[in-house]
DNA sequence: GTCTATAGATGGATAGAC
DNA sequence: GTCTATCCATCTATAGAC
């Protein structure tokens, strides 16, 4: 890894873990291994780095939930191995994360990446439940857009939930709670439909 | 208003702004209109004063939301009205706000009321719909623990995207999401069970 | 109780030598 | 490209006068 990659590696792991305001360009360049005067030459400062780390935590993220929800299956088997995939759930997510930070919602271009990456899931699950709904799966009445939000809703909430408790205990409830409930809406498949 | 309340209340609106390591003395007594010497007269420091201040937000928090959850009306009807009652969406949730702060949650003191408040909010919405549930109000096989969860969960994630969009209509998607799924548990109650 | 002064550490960045 | 030196502001708190 370059020297320009172990910096940007360690703020995606300090934003991750202690946000922005938590994060100091001397704590970035200790856990990198790089010297002041080295990471000043590669980025312009805490703000640039920063914009570098997110954008690049908000790419794997998305690539992550595409692996999951463009896996064969069932929408609702694709949906369920999204929710219940192993996650480092007492770390959070290190975008959600950044939303309760005023310097990064504040600043468009370190906005941008996390309103691109839950608008982008948001909308990749509402595919997800309109193809299950269009194949007789799921419900006919059911409304995609809204349930989409609640699923991403319900997997930032359950991180709070977790973190408070120090447990994954609630994490696990929360999402086991909105199966439940989205399981009363999947519906018989005839095998002539499936044909 | 005392001087040591001026200060306490400067803390709830820093802490639910810029959390607990954006927050500093200098601000908070700035907000109060309160010296340095006051305030270090009153209290030991920053963490005695967050502590003030996160367990009356604490207590607010539960005593709002205790007035919508035991006001009259069916389960559907009191949920309902807790997840659509009016809140500053884009400012978040004072205490979920917390829970991202790694000097909050490492600290027990300062964890302990976030623990408290959500394990008691999850504890009064299963109630809820128990209640619900016993008068076949819902379905029969209804999870309320891991439903309670979700609900809470709900909210939380739901600030989560408004803030990462910069608008409330995440938030709101998510919480009509939840209770599409929530109302296609409910059940007739027959004029008999009613009397 | 409140004020001012002071202190050591850290934050975020620049300057210039090598 | 990387290093050391330096800079000014802020952080968090203590000391002691009033």
């Amino acid at each position: 890894m370059t020297t320009a990659d172990r910096l940007v590696e360690s703020t995606r792991e300090l934003l991750w873990e202690r946000g922005y305001v938590g994060t100091s360009p001397k704590a970035i360049q200790r856990r990198a291994g790089v010297g002041q005067g080295s990471m000043y030459h590669h980025f312009a400062g805490k703000a640039e780095l920063a914009l570098a780390a997110v954008r690049a935590t908000a790419e794997d993220m998305r690539a992550k939930a595409d692996a999951q929800l463009s896996a064969p299956g069932t929408a609702y088997e694709r949906i369920s191995a999204y929710l219940l995939r192993e996650r480092d759930v007492l770390r959070g997510c290190p975008i959600g994360r950044l939303t309760q930070d005023p310097d990064v919602v504040s600043d468009p271009g370190l906005r941008q990446p996390l309103d691109e990456t839950f608008a982008w899931l948001r909308g990749r699950l509402a595919e997800v439940l309109a193809e299950g709904r269009a194949r007789g799966e799921l419900a006919e009445d059911l409304d995609v857009t809204t349930t989409a939000a609640t699923l991403v809703a319900v997997l930032q909430g359950g991180y709070v939930l977790a973190r408070s408790a120090e447990s994954v205990e609630p994490f696990q409830h929360a999402v086991r709670g909105v199966l439940g409930l989205l399981a009363a809406q999947r519906r018989d498949v005839s095998d002539e439909e499936r044909a």
